[in-house]
DNA sequence: GTGGTCTAGACCACT
DNA sequence: GTGGTCTAGACCACG
């Protein structure tokens, strides 16, 4: 399963959970019309208040990650189905990145070693991610 | 001034000044040994209340940002004083930049786009940096 | 109960309760998965501020003792859920024996007498705890 | 010398000296008769204020480590000469040993093993200081 | 109901 | 005058 939630984490379950949810649809574990667990569901097998579980499926509507089709359950929304591209969190990646430069300089660690951190990273990711796909196709076949 | 405070934001006033802090000392504006204003003074010249910024202080001084010379205020301490190197907070990099990936995914960014931002910004950085001390050397000469 | 404050020692009241707390887990009175009052609880019995308690857990936790469950409560933790150990404690440690040897000197007692005293001491700090461990295992038969 | 001052050690400045006078004194560095610098002097050379130094001489003289002669100067006091027992100054000792048992369970020692450690330093704590006074001796034949 | 944050205002220890 | 501590009382986020 995707979902990991460590209710002693300072991060609000909530907050878990979206992130779980946006993880997973990232490495497309998770794809456009996969349905999700209802809410009741999801929080019985987590041991979650149910209301955590809805605040959590709120915030994923309203970032447009996920759909409720109204008594059919909710599901990943469909990418390309959401043409909008807003500058504003673009931004937040920005502040990201920067905060990822600030945290670095309190660990003794400079820009360019931090920018060669990075590249490993993304480039792990990406073969990880071409490799999740590569077996969900030989299984289909 | 390195400090911007907004006290409607849902992050507490005083980690914002714990990371503007940070910000200043990874931007070289603010250097080892220089004075940081009194808990008094910055907490009149923000409006903030006293106790909020002492907490900032106090937070800073745990991570060794900042020392305490009793009594006659305290200052950005010497990067080199520190030996200190911990794992755990590499440890916390990696997971920003999985999250840079993650968010990135749901702006439409491709992890390729995202590294070709990141490289972008980390030498925007660099260069701002060593102009700002090719500028600090031109003024003491 | 395991905690006694005294508002008008120099020691601050907040250090008294983490001072109490660690007390009470080392000699086992608190344990792993106990629950410790709230915060407005304790800070009732014993007429002290909230705010005053709230720093007392909060130190606490950073220093891994405790563990807040998010509106849950709070308890102690696992001692088994921290891997870290840290050097810099150990040698802390040195520095309080050596405390002892001066302070010793200054009470007139050799060395050797104080080996005598602290192995007596350590002594029976080991079997009030077995003996305590051994009425807890005989009331729960 | 016998002082080292750290002015941005957490613990005050005049307990620091104080400890290193009764530090010298336990070592034998420092013997009975002995002339301690003066106030000024002693300011002067560790760039202290006075006050500072003058308040350290007085918590020193108020626990019969030293003696002030009146326009003589300061002297460590002869200890034979304070036939006094102190039993709250032990009950004090105590307390110290009991710290040190609730910070080694803390960093996952054992009582066992702490008084491992302490044997140990006693141990070395003696054979340095004889080894400092057969040197003195023979210095003086 | 839980802890977390903040303000306001007071007092203290240290230098 | 510096930071550190404490009280009193308020509001908020989380579950």
């Amino acid at each position: 399963m995707w979902l990991h939630v460590n209710p002693r984490s300072p991060v609000p379950v909530y907050q878990q959970i979206v992130h779980a949810v946006k993880e997973a649809v990232a490495k497309g574990i998770l794809k456009a019309g996969d349905r999700l667990p209802t809410v009741r569901e999801l929080a019985a097998e987590y041991v979650i208040n149910h209301n955590t579980v809805a605040r959590a499926y709120q915030e994923l509507e309203r970032e447009n990650v996920i759909q409720t089709l109204r008594s059919k359950g909710t599901f990943i929304s469909d990418a390309e189905s959401l043409p909008i591209i807003i500058p504003e969190k673009v931004e937040h990646l920005h502040d990201l990145i920067k905060t990822l430069l600030i945290e670095a300089h309190h660990v003794r660690m400079s820009p360019s070693e931090l920018k060669q951190m990075f590249v490993t990273a993304v480039d792990d990711w990406t073969t990880e991610k071409e490799a999740r796909e590569r077996h969900e196709r030989d299984r289909n076949v």
